[in-house]
RNA sequence: GGAGGGGUUGGGGAGCGGUCAAACCCAACAGACUGUAAAUCUGUCGCCUUGUGCUUCGAAGGUUCGAAUCCUUCCCCCUCCA
């Protein structure tokens, strides 16, 4: 069983300790373990599947895995591994998106064996008085040692009073739940090892910290998050998501594969060896997006996406599903552009006359280079801009 | 409270009286190519009735033939000093 260990600590990037991790797995009681997500976005996406897999290889060995919703702190917004502070959510939204995380999270984990707490529920009876001892816990000092903090204060960037509270807060979270171990993003690392102090100050065993990559965007630079707009979200639906994840690039796909798929790493490496020697990246690609969208769709819809994709882009065919519209036009008729504008395939005119002089616009297969084309009533085809936006459109009488 | 610096088109960031719808980079979009919605290359990237057109450079006024650029007031941000 001294693999357990092994299986717990394989991809992370730190884990403070690993004597105490074992020590404490030695113990043979299921260890509380704790990750926290605040609800700042309606949607999870792959990049918290990082933390949920591994949540879920400690359930697998029967630990007690706690899904922490921080909807208390997500009041104040962490600011962690960003150079700016996050605007602040309405309680209203917050409310909203922790509704949304369940459902998501089971997924992945098993309901039944997972603890679903919410930090409101003993951050939010708080009085001030408590919450200024619980800031008398720390120091300016201490707390500006976190690498976010330092920079922004060197920089002169704001950093508002209520942003320092943060780190206390999710330590104060750990001991309200007793946690074994608690994972958190490497740019979590400062918060989690708050959590020790907090613990170790109020009597308890201070809990291992586990640090894991993080995960980087569609855009291969920076880390997937929403407010960067390069997420893959966990309830998209499949074409989507398996679109997306085709989108990747090839170098990225590899960081995928070793941080969100659940492909062994032996298995990897022959994957790696298979391109080295000649195998197209696209097909191994075609695999990483499988895999994915089966786990969150079930297969028949991952096999549907597949077939989509490859018939779509890989031979050019058009998309069976395209909703059908119907549009009015007096007697006059309506010009290409406008249309285009009226069906939202264009946000302006301009940019229809744009897509059109680019050559990307299709009425079915044929290319228009007019932008003032006027189209009749009774007319019906496939229009298309692009190789991503169509609609099927048929012209009516107005009345 | 005092002294300075700054707010520019999605993001970053030039411009500092006309040649500015506004450099450049990134993102995005399109085309070509391809092994894929990868990579690469090329192009586009405020709006419209495409014109010596219209609306933009924190807001409102003003000076000027002419302002993102100068002046006034206001709002917001930053730094240093207290």
């Amino acid at each position: 069983m001294g693999s357990d260990l092994d299986a717990l600590c394989r991809g992370s990037d730190e884990v403070i300790s690993r004597e105490q991790l074992q020590e404490r797995l030695d113990s043979g009681r299921p260890l509380r373990v704790k990750a926290g997500f605040d609800p700042t976005a309606p949607d999870l996406h792959l990049g918290h599947l990082v933390l949920l897999n591994k949540l879920l290889t400690f359930q697998n060995l029967g630990h007690q895995v706690i899904f922490l919703i921080g909807d208390f702190t997500a009041l104040i917004g962490d600011p962690s591994g960003r150079n700016s502070l996050r605007p602040q959510l309405s309680p209203e939204e917050i409310e909203a998106n922790v509704r949304t995380y369940a459902e998501q999270v089971f997924a992945v984990l098993d309901e039944e064996r997972t603890e679903v707490r919410h930090n409101s529920e003993w951050m939010s009876g708080m009085s001030a008085a408590e919450l200024i001892t619980l800031a008398a816990s720390s120091t300016v000092a201490r707390t500006l040692e976190r690498d976010d903090f330092a920079k922004r204060y060197a920089a002169g960037t704001e950093i508002r009073l209520h942003e320092l509270l943060y780190p206390l807060v999710q330590g104060h979270d750990s001991v309200q739940l007793g946690c074994d171990v608690e994972l958190g993003g490497t740019d979590q690392k400062f918060n989690l090892l708050v959590g020790r102090d907090a613990q170790r100050r109020s009597g308890q065993q201070s809990q291992i910290v586990m640090t894991l990559p993080l995960l980087e965007g569609l855009d291969g630079a920076q880390k997937m998050s929403k407010s960067l707009g390069n997420t893959v979200g966990l309830r998209e639906p499949p074409g989507e998501m398996f679109g997306k994840l085709m989108s990747v690039s090839d170098e990225l796909m590899w960081r995928y594969f070793e941080l969100i798929s659940q492909v062994g790493a032996d298995a990897l490496d022959r994957l790696r060896d298979s391109v080295e020697r000649g195998a197209n990246p696209r097909d191994i690609k075609l695999q990483l997006a499988g895999e994915l969208t089966e786990r969150f769709h079930g297969r028949a819809a991952a096999e549907a996406a597949r077939e989509d994709f490859i018939s779509r882009f890989s031979r050019g065919a058009l998309p069976q599903d395209v909703e059908l519209r119907r549009i009015e036009v007096g007697e006059e008729g309506i010009e290409l552009d406008v249309l285009l504008k009226q069906l939202g395939l264009v946000t302006s005119l301009s940019e229809a006359r744009r897509m059109v002089q680019q050559g990307a616009v299709r009425i079915d297969a044929e290319r228009i280079g007019d932008a003032a084309l006027n189209l009749r009533v009774g007319f019906s085809a496939l229009l298309r801009v692009g190789k991503r936006r169509f609609a099927r459109v048929e012209l009516e009488e107005m009345d």
